[in-house]
DNA sequence: GTCTATAGGCTGATAGAC
DNA sequence: GTCTATCAGCCTATAGAC
């Protein structure tokens, strides 16, 4: 008994390095952002979101003040990426067709590829009922701008039916969302056959959602191509 | 002090009527099916679910055997109504093109006046990284299939296009679920003027959302209707 | 069936050694 | 900067009175 819990007593962790603070910071926001992403704020705990780093719980308190403000770092980091969104929206060299395919398209780059965690965090996000963070508000509201600047000037043009930018933005960006942060509970599914159709690639998706979308737009038949 | 103590001690909540267990039972899963749907999971306290309910919380565990459950049976019965949209679904009488404009107007009459809490728990539950409750795989699976039949219909009549259903699917109940899931968030940002555009009103975006499904599918301009 | 009181475990945060 | 030890509060579940 007493010689057991002498040779515990002797692990040691290996102290990390106190050098590279930014690594561990880097490491934290990481974890926070992939695990707020699957089990919500109230669904991670200290202890894992440490773990997940590699790293010992105490410095979350450290490098952020709480599980909350690294909640709210996490978010914001995420929603700073729309930033690039909004501006290829504002390249007016391009068609307005072009912006709309391309945005979708970067959307889904986005979910896949840099920030694959970034759907189901906005999802959770935006279904919460406190205040939403103004730094996602800020992101939003400008890709919301440049959205709607592009659908009037298709509009002017002649190739854009008159729609509600925010209606065609909402359904864009929802089916993507939904499309992406449910991928996971979908496969699993699908894999285990409890699904009577196939669960569609996220490529052959995205395609149809940039034709449903164009075709939605189009003032007539092949004019917003 | 020890007056102060005295008297809040004789404060005696007045005991419920004993009769009537089926309402308790009511409440309890009426509470729970909002406070989940608007928290999450993690995000309830069993105390605030007693008191939402007007029922004391030893009582989950009596009627339902513990939070878990309690949530479990809300999820069980918030998705047993989408039995009837399945159903809908195969009535063969109407066109491939009524059935699905129907579908949308079906699934937006749950969220606003049936099931106002369904699409923020579909959602939620969806997101989840354990395993789905089978019932609600079960009805989804249920309108999948029907889904897909109205489609293939609709392709033999030569009204619609050859389109993958679980896409199409995917696509409308994904903006459908999103739009209404967030449409308090949104509101509110809207009514403090955080945003460049206008919320839309839900029968505006559902008017939106059936257009651009029927064109979406059509075969050719107008041959869908 | 309903209620109170409480057990027993977990959680986020921090003091202080290194 | 990193780590251990620990606290105070909170949370679910239940025993037992009514």
């Amino acid at each position: 008994m007493s010689t057991r819990k002498s040779s515990q007593e002797s692990i040691r962790h290996p102290r990390r390095r106190s050098r590279d603070p930014e690594a561990t910071r880097e490491a934290l926001l990481r974890a926070a952002t992939e695990l707020f992403a699957l089990h919500g704020y109230d669904g991670v705990r200290v202890d894992a979101l440490a773990r997940h780093a590699g790293v010992n719980k105490a410095l979350i308190n450290y490098y952020f003040g709480g599980k909350r403000h690294l909640y709210r770092a996490a978010i914001e980091s995420s929603f700073r990426e729309l930033h690039g969104l909004a501006e290829e929206l504002r390249d007016r060299s391009r068609s307005p067709s072009e912006l709309v395919g391309r945005f979708i398209d970067g959307f889904a780059d986005l979910a896949q590829q840099r920030r694959p965690y970034f759907p189901a965090l906005f999802l959770r996000e935006t279904l919460s009922t406190g205040e939403l963070a103004p730094e996602a508000v800020e992101h939003v509201g400008s890709i919301l701008t440049a959205f709607r600047d592009v659908l009037q000037r298709g509009n002017r043009q002649g190739l854009f039916r008159a729609l509600d930018p925010a209606q065609v933005y909402l359904h864009l960006v929802g089916s993507l969302a939904f499309f992406f942060a449910t991928a996971p509970a979908r496969d699993r599914l699908a894999r285990k056959r409890k699904l009577p159709v196939v669960s569609p690639s996220p490529d052959d998706y995205v395609a149809f959602v940039r034709d449903a979308v164009i075709r939605a737009l189009a003032a007539q038949t092949g004019e917003a191509k």
